[in-house]
DNA sequence: GTAACCGATCAACATTTTTTGATAAGGAGC
DNA sequence: GCTCCTTATCAAAAAATGTTGATCGGTTAC
């Protein structure tokens, strides 16, 4: 995987954490999975407005979902979690870095 | 602080991050603070454009700045860091809860 | 003083994302 | 068969975000 796909994945990732109705989302299926219709009741959105959001999640891969007969049940994926936290870790400041690179410190705008 | 503004930081810290451009410009400061303009030769962004995005990043706390001379500084802060991996963690989906919680996933859609 | 440089801000525009209401597809019950 | 229920998808509108080029304030060098 290049750097630049990389990129683009923790783009998606952080993407799909950037709205307060996914963060709801999350929240409630934090205990389980749950159909589209009790997610309408607890979070008071529109049917087309979750599955929009739902859409989000999924290409996101932070939920995955199964048809059970009329309903559509969510739930979530932990490698989604896991992937934006390694993301996270590999763009937080790094002490060792920091000190490895210190040549570089002097170069710009003399 | 209420759980709603828990996650309206949660919004705005997971928002910054989500754009290429600005992971780019973290990314330059990982080896140390870096002036405007040394970002617009190595990322070859205009310097509005940087501006822009730069002011985003310093809002969500990733990154502080210091004038010196005519030259603007920028380097990370790792609070915000610490703060997102934080909020990663409240969302990501935890073991514990999810057995404590059995009893509610019978609730829907019988 | 003037001129050049650095960077923030602004307004106009372009692009992307989100919301809304309507329609369609699939399943369940009659 | 028909009707109701649940959800995905679509198009249009609205809202938010990002880009561009211009201008302005502050600093340095002459």
């Amino acid at each position: 995987m290049t750097v630049s796909t990389e990129a683009a994945r923790a783009v998606q990732l952080f993407h799909a954490l950037s709205d307060e109705t996914r963060l709801g989302i999350i929240q409630q299926l934090e205990n389980g999975e749950r159909c589209v219709c009790e997610l309408q009741d607890t979070l008071d959105a529109a049917q087309s407005r979750l599955s929009f959001h739902l859409k989000v999640l999924k290409e996101a891969g932070f939920v995955t979902d199964r048809r059970e007969g009329r309903w559509s049940y969510y739930e979530l994926d932990r490698d989604a979690f896991d992937d934006a936290e390694a993301a996270l870790k590999l763009l937080r400041p790094d002490t060792r870095r920091k000190r490895g690179a210190a040549a570089t410190n002097a170069v710009c705008c003399v």
